[in-house]
DNA sequence: TTACCCCTTGATGTGCACTTTAAGGCAAGG
DNA sequence: CCTTGCCTTAAAGTGCACATCAAGGGGTAA
């Protein structure tokens, strides 16, 4: 597969394939006589990982340390471990950060409800569309955050 | 309080205020006789608020079409709530892909200990510390991805 | 042979979200 | 009077993650 059909496949443009493979995000990939990337499957699904990882937020930078630890085929378990814990702690972290601004948001929104001239229809169908998301914390925020944002 | 004591109350730099200030983030800020910046706490709400916003993803071009239509007192309810579901959604599909990429590395984390040499006791720890992330996924994720990443 | 479409590398450009620098003003302390 | 330490604005610089461009090569089809 040349490389504008796995930027097809992957979604990920042909220049940043190129660059992953540059900074050590993929592995070097397999030549043509030619001299034209020869794309196999291997290739696609680490670059659907490094789409994934990257969608989540880790840096090239972190991605390239925590990938080189598994290339290089050493027993360095421990760090490859400490360097996942770590990156797990970033992600959920991150995670509640967005969890937080979205429960922020609900509660506005459901404020807006309160003052709209929408059918009661609209209404109901909005709070059971967002009724798993509040449940948890239905409509009391910090005392610190200014409601008017 | 001047901007160098609402950056420390913030930790967002006198800077990046400025530039918040200038992007319409947050109001225009009342001056003392001689031209600096008198920051009030309605202002360090709304820092704290874009600080939030800005952590779970959203962009400043965003965040300020959504600030300017409240800012713009008139009647635009419905694009106040179109605005905030639009932003709502990427902000869900955003926690969603940190959360599949999340149960990838706790995956791998999982994998890792069963050919480590680390100490039951050790072991045992960590399971309890990612029972309940694992718990409801345990295990078994999608067939797609290579599993060496 | 010419056109077209794919590819290559290396260099340069881009957009975002700030950060840093430059040049200067105001007020207090020694 | 001079230094220190805060502030101001405008402009230029920075780092990341690519995107785009320039200059050239290969393969096929009319």
């Amino acid at each position: 597969m040349n490389i504008k059909e796995a930027s097809e496949k992957t979604g990920v443009s042909s220049a940043a394939i190129r660059y992953y493979e540059k900074e050590s995000l993929i592995p070097a990939i397999d030549r043509t006589p030619v001299g034209n990337r020869d794309i196999d499957d291997r290739i696609i699904r680490r670059i659907r990982f490094v789409t994934q990882m990257r969608a989540a937020g880790m840096s090239i930078e972190n991605l390239r340390r925590y990938i080189q630890l598994f290339d290089a085929q050493e027993d360095n378990t421990k760090e490859q471990k400490a360097l996942l814990q770590e990156q797990l702690g970033v992600m959920e972290e991150k995670r509640d950060d967005l969890q937080a601004a979205i429960d922020h948001l609900n509660y506005k929104l459901n404020h807006f409800y309160d003052h709209m001239e929408s059918t009661e229809e609209e209404l109901r169908a909005l709070e059971r569309e967002h009724a798993d998301k509040v449940a948890k914390q239905d409509d009391t925020p910090e005392d610190e955050s200014d409601h008017n944002f």
